[in-house]
DNA sequence: GTGTTTACTTTTTTT
DNA sequence: AAGTAAACAC
């Protein structure tokens, strides 16, 4: 049973394979095996009898992680039970997890993701007077998080800012929530602080291995440095480090050089993915940059296979019915499944035109990245009670739900509620509390409601609620002056919610069979006719939501159920869904069409590739430029985008595209002249691709016409799908 | 306190 | 073109 190390592993790879101890930097190109190397190196260590436990590998994406912990089951035929096979930031999570409470959290945080984030600090911001209008949220959350990350510092920034930094630190600690940057930075706050601590996890991590090195940050870096000792092994290629905007920093490979000495080095050059067609185009194009380890892609293989098609379309439109007619006909004629086709993009919002094309044509399509699923208005408003019923203390989230569905709680109880929990300097819920019992609606004794069920744990009662004359605590509230109260429906409103909420806590904490009781929440809350109340006019998109409601219930359902879940829970199923952006658990069936960006292409690799908009202001991204990003990261990009292809290579780009109203003239990207001619074979639109899809087309109606074909394919927009009633592309203007 | 209309900007890439 | 936030009307 035991895994042939020798068959299918070139010498280098059966090297690192085998160098199990002391520290091993892998330099692994574009499709040379790095994923196998990775995966069988943990096979073989299982294999020599070190514990699952012991091994700690970090990816930098959940789709590799899940990808890797896969293929180590298929090898080795074992259940992964101790084996921590996971992205840098859910590693954090599980730290914190632990041993949060050494930074004074308590273990029930909220994690923050970036709307999150950005909504504090606008309430911040608004708390500090900022003027609104002027204030640019995303901007100062990408400085804050650049602080927070440590790769900059205020002496380098605009340091007005820093008061507003320091309540937003302050919020969160109140709120008891942390931000994404915080799950990398906090476990490093933990190790420093508390060496003790550092040592378990050290002790226990003999092992440690990091995937896409060249992606990591100057923090993630440090985090690396304090957990593991000496049996470090990084694997990495600098020509494809593509995240630098995000703090990503190649030179972190030189670092590791510099801090283990005694490294052994391996560099995997041999490419068995792609024709030798697209690794000398891929080659030809890193060439031109600069600075960066010298190594070439080579094919032992040397396989062969047709030049690179390069189309022109006249625009965007014509792109994207193009590719998907290219594939449904590639599909018949090749023989291919769907999932063995990736188109990749440079940007999210060049994936709306082509799901439309998709979508008209009937091609089942996977989407990654984009508004995502979970960013969907009903199922952030599910999370955000979830979140709260966790969390009590979480301002974001309770704000979100405290109103919706509708129940009587406006604007000026919310402005009143908040007013009072700033002067205590504490989270709304409290000022809720204090509010509900202050004027005579004590929560223990309920309105006469049924509030049967004695001290639920969270409603201990502030001490200074009751008392017209708290005791001198700093912080309490003047009688009157100042201080609003609320109307006497809004109180009663107010303990209404309270009570809800306690109420669920006690039903899904630490409670088994979540999914159902999401549900009965749902029903009690009567989201349903929320739904439909605030859809009134347009049914359809009610219905869609509902759906959409119902697929999240199950999604809760198939995690609870899946019998690899060590843990589940309330509280993990939050964790895991806010580090998972996309809705990218989907099945398998059959397969689908891959439509991404190219960054989140990276470490796939599809059997035909389309690379769209392959112009220029696209993929050398005109804003990136400006921002200072570097043209060599834009080329790096590029390079990754070709590396993806197996077989065949297929480049569009158009010469005009709808661009906010405007359709605007485009040029190619200046990548597309840096691969040789003689490797490409320029294509007119043919006229025998217009048949094709005119035959595509035909067929599609009669499909239409025929069963209202209801092929609903996840992933897509928010409102319900524009049911493809138009099968030819009209030009109505 | 709530619902409706109007004005306004917008996100490159991901955890 | 769309989605949000502020202004306005009930």
């Amino acid at each position: 049973m035991r895994p042939d190390w020798e068959r299918g592993l070139n010498p280098e790879q059966l090297d690192a394979v085998e160098t199990i101890e002391g520290p091993l930097l892998i330099i692994a190109g574009a499709g040379s095996g790095k994923t196998r190397v990775i995966t069988f190196r943990i096979a073989h260590m299982l294999d020599e009898g070190i514990a699952q436990h012991s091994i700690l590998a970090l990816t930098f994406t959940n789709k590799a992680a899940r990808e890797m912990a896969s293929r180590v089951r298929e090898i080795t035929g074992k259940k992964l039970q101790g084996l921590t096979v996971s992205t840098f930031h859910s590693f954090g999570v599980s730290i914190l997890r632990k041993d949060i409470g050494l930074l004074g959290y308590r273990d029930n945080y909220s994690i923050y993701d970036e709307a999150d984030r950005n909504q504090l600090i606008k309430d911040c911001a608004r708390e500090q007077g900022y003027r609104m209008e002027a204030f640019d949220a995303w901007k100062v959350g990408a400085l804050f998080s650049e602080i927070t990350a440590g790769v900059r510092d205020w002496s380098r920034a605009d340091d007005s800012y820093k008061d507003l930094y320091a309540e937003y630190r302050r919020s969160l600690k109140i709120f008891n929530a942390v931000d994404f940057d915080d799950l990398i930075g906090l476990p490093i706050r933990i190790f420093d602080d508390h060496p003790a601590t550092a040592a378990e996890w050290r002790l226990r991590y003999r092992y440690v291995m990091i995937d896409e090195f060249q992606d990591t940050s100057l923090q993630q870096y440090r985090m690396m440095k304090l957990i593991s000792g000496d049996n470090v092994c990084v694997v990495g290629d600098d020509d494809q480090s593509i995240y630098s905007w995000r703090g990503a920093n190649y030179e972190n490979i030189m670092q590791f050089e510099r801090d283990f000495p005694q490294r052994k080095e391996i560099k995997l050059e041999r490419n068995y993915r792609s024709t030798s067609t697209i690794l000398d185009a891929a080659n030809a194009i890193i060439q031109n940059n600069d600075n960066r380890k010298e190594k070439a892609l080579w094919s032992p293989a040397g396989l062969d296979g047709g030049l690179i098609e390069l189309y022109r379309p006249d625009d965007d439109g014509e792109e994207a019915d193009f590719i998907a007619t290219s594939i449904r006909a590639a599909k018949v004629e090749e023989q291919r499944k769907w999932d063995e086709f990736g188109i990749l993009i440079r940007t999210n919002n060049l994936a709306r035109r082509m799901e439309e094309s998709l979508l008209a044509q009937d091609i089942p399509y996977r989407i990654s990245g984009g508004s995502s699923f979970f960013g969907r208005k009903e199922i952030k408003d599910i999370i955000s009670y979830l979140r709260v019923i966790a969390n009590p203390d979480d301002d974001i989230n309770l704000l979100r739900i405290i109103n919706t569905p509708r129940r009587g709680i406006g604007k000026t109880s919310i402005e009143r509620l908040n007013t009072i929990a700033r002067a205590m300097g504490s989270p709304i819920r409290t000022a809720m509390e204090h509010a509900a019992a202050r004027d005579g609606i004590p929560l223990r004794e309920g309105g006469g409601e049924a509030v049967t069920q004695g001290g639920s744990p969270s409603t201990e009662e502030p001490a200074f609620a009751l008392s017209a004359d708290p005791p001198g605590a700093g912080k309490d509230i003047p009688a009157d002056d100042g201080v609003p109260r609320l109307g006497d429906k809004a109180i009663a409103d107010v303990s209404a919610l309270l009570e809800l909420l306690d109420q669920w806590r006690d039903e899904l904490l630490g409670k088994k069979r979540i999914a159902d009781r999401v549900r009965k929440l749902i029903d009690a809350i009567d989201y349903w006719g929320y739904l439909i109340e605030e859809n009134r006019q347009n049914d359809k998109a009610a219905k869609w939501k509902f759906h959409n409601v119902e697929t999240f219930i199950n999604m809760i359902k198939d995690w609870e159920e899946d019998p690899d879940n060590l843990d589940p829970g309330l509280f993990a199923w939050l964790n895991r869904i806010t580090l998972v952006t996309r809705d990218d658990d989907s099945d398998e069936e059959g397969g689908k069409v891959n439509l991404m960006t190219i960054h989140a292409a990276k470490g796939l690799e599809f059997e035909v590739v389309y690379i769209a908009g392959c112009e220029d202001g696209i993929i050398p991204h005109a804003r990136s430029l400006e921002e200072g990003g570097e043209i060599a990261e834009e080329r790096r990009l590029f390079y990754v985008a070709v590396t993806r292809a197996r077989q065949r290579l297929i480049i569009t780009a158009c010469a005009k595209r709808r661009k906010l109203k405007a359709l605007v003239d485009c040029v190619p990207s200046p990548f597309l002249s840096e691969i040789p001619p003689h490797l490409i074979s320029m294509r007119e639109m043919a006229s025998e691709v217009s048949e094709e899809s005119a035959e595509a087309m035909f067929s599609k109606m009669k499909g239409m016409f025929g069963g209202e074909g209801d092929g609903l394919v996840d992933g897509g927009t928010d409102a319900p799908k524009p049911s493809p009633k138009r099968p030819e592309r009209k030009r109505v203007d």
